[in-house]
DNA sequence: AAAAAATTTTGGATCGATTCAAATCCTCAT
DNA sequence: ATGAGGATTTGAATCGATCCAAAATTTTTT
């Protein structure tokens, strides 16, 4: 009956101490600094920690004086399965990695859809700093974080308020890229399937509202398309622009509106690899081919757009090397520079071509 | 230069509760029960910590108290990015985000290539316990997972000395429903395209040698192969068997050497998904039609094998919920069993067929 | 107005380790 | 044998909070 107070309460260091006959500072040098005593006490610490079953130094303890967690923090306000299901998310989280990896700092997802939890994991979350993946222009999980006062940078601009370091890319440069690809072969006809401007919304829509987007990288995207479209004489007040969810229903309902204008798009920007992906199925559905008789540009570089058929021109985002720059950018805070603006690229594959014959 | 002062120590709870001139016993409560603190001294107290600058309770000096952390974490002995690339941890880290989401517990993720830095890690890892992937039969993060005296669960057995709680398949049951199906379609001629069964080897192997694995996994599905074949009065000493290694090159060297055999087979049975996709992939670009020459079922039961052409027809392992159960496991330890076998199950899509009239 | 009850506040103990200055123990040369 | 000097060991202080029994205060009841 006596045996059963073993499994009751954990053996702490003070119990090694204790039973092995040495102070606890000896006892803790054993594990942390074992070179520093000597050999025969060292074997008799063990022996005894052995003896009682001690699991070693428990982190918790050693935690509260080190000061460091030696762990990085990524926080969104989505799901967790957002890290393991999201490309681009899985991109990023990869680069992310690779630096955790390099210096044996730690990995702590923090995530919550509702509110409340995600206040509470995120204040209570054992980590360094944070890196915050801005999901849908959600700043909430950017207060929350700013609040822990510890380093911390945001993915994606759009977030211009106060000096927050970010990590985003020049949307609008990217968006222009798009175009003038679409442009140089021939396009004149375009179709702009876009992002949500607000929380969302969805539907057909003018570059006027979109003035006042929540937004800002879809309203930059959709400038850069534009302003470029109007350098090259195009009305840009005539192409039509349909605001989706960036899912299958809203996108399938852009493709109804645009392909049953009396002027339907040859050319079609997309602000996704996501919408452009799903664009294709539908028009390939339908009969029309691509780049045949559509072009269409995606935007982000998600891996699975080098797969589709036929795979797609999009514009890319250097995720896994901003993932890298965050985690540095958490490691050693201050070594990194406020806002970091990442290059993008047009990567030229077969979803777009010349303007068909008719 | 007085300004200086402010920024060299962050503020501790003990430093809002002198300036509001309470005890710390009450500015403590203020932060974790102000329902019990009087209106007038939670605002009071509240102000000086906005004007100290104060984060909120350190989670490092509350976790002491508490206890418990909150957070599951994941170990395995792979390159941290393995969480977000492989598609059976993905869909498996899916299952314990679920939980994980649910309950608002968090999410580690503990992970190294490097053995001395695998173990710091899982030493210091601040979970209340372990989810082990056991990758490819190595056994060092359980060894290290169980010093830490948490809960624990290991996914995938093969693992049995001791009463160790694990999570898996039964794999040679899955591997007969494999051979049964393509057994059902005719074929007489087989192949198997099997995984390790030590570290490292690969190459043309037999069933005698399968003994001695180190993987049991793996042993476990050959047996099953064979067995069954056997049963159906098929020559089982006869079935070419290559060990392959999960990969591109060394499942190329698999398939030149089946076929070139003599009797070259007309049924694959191959132990992953993986394997099976990159069989397809060979045997399309040597103008070999699946199912219509050549039949092949995988094993696992990953997504992607939905989208392959032709689909992949599997043994489906229930991966999310596998995750679920683990999460389960941990975060009430003691109501799980200690040894829980999954279903497996035959996916039945397009990549196996009849025995194709010569 | 006093006593009883309810509400708040206090401050010491605790969680489990690490750190470091001071104390102690050895070893070796003189 | 003695003292110097190096190698070990000790134990109090600390990290930043929470808990809780007791004290203080306020409110309610008689």
């Amino acid at each position: 009956m006596a045996r059963r107070a073993t499994a009751i309460k954990p053996v702490r260091l003070a119990d090694v101490a204790k039973a092995a006959g040495v102070s606890h500072g000896t006892a803790s040098n054993v594990f942390s600094h074992p070179e520093i005593v000597r050999e025969e006490v060292r074997e008799r610490v063990k022996a005894a920690a052995d003896a009682l079953g001690y699991a070693g130094p428990d982190p918790k303890g050693r935690l509260l004086r080190a000061g460091k967690v030696n762990a990085i923090g990524v926080a969104t306000a989505e799901p967790l399965s957002y890290f393991f299901d999201d490309p681009f998310a899985r991109v990023v989280m990869s680069g992310i990695s690779e630096i955790c990896d390099a210096t044996g700092a730690g990995l702590s997802l923090v995530s919550a859809i509702n509110g409340e939890h995600l206040a509470w994991n995120i204040q209570s979350a054992l980590v360094d700093g944070f890196i915050v993946f801005c999901v849908e222009g959600n700043w909430q999980p950017v207060y929350l974080t700013r609040e822990r006062k510890l380093p911390f940078v945001v993915l994606d601009f759009g977030y211009d308020e106060g000096a927050l370091s970010a990590i985003g890319i020049d949307n609008k440069a990217g968006a222009r890229l798009a175009a003038d690809h679409l442009l140089a072969f021939g396009h004149r006809r375009f179709g702009v399937l876009a992002l949500n401007f607000d929380e969302g919304s969805s539907g057909p829509m003018t570059a006027l509202r979109a003035e006042g987007a929540t937004y800002s990288g879809t309203r930059d995207r959709l400038y850069g398309y534009l302003e470029t479209l109007a350098e090259a004489g195009i009305d840009a007040a005539g192409v039509p622009i349909y605001e989706t969810g960036n899912d299958v229903p809203t996108v399938h309902a852009s493709l109804d509106y645009m392909f049953s204008l009396p002027e339907p798009p040859t050319a079609l920007l997309a602000m996704s690899d996501r919408i452009a992906m799903i664009a294709i199925d539908w028009l390939k559905e339908r009969g029309m081919s691509v780049p045949g008789d559509v072009s269409i540009v995606g935007f982000d570089g998600v891996p699975e757009a080098a797969w589709c058929k036929p795979p797609l021109t999009t514009i890319a985002q250097p995720m896994r090397e901003m993932g890298r720059r965050a985690a540095h950018a958490i490691l050693d805070p201050g070594q990194a520079e406020r806002r970091q603006e990442m290059p993008i690229e047009l990567v030229v594959r077969e979803s777009a071509g010349p303007v068909s014959a008719r």
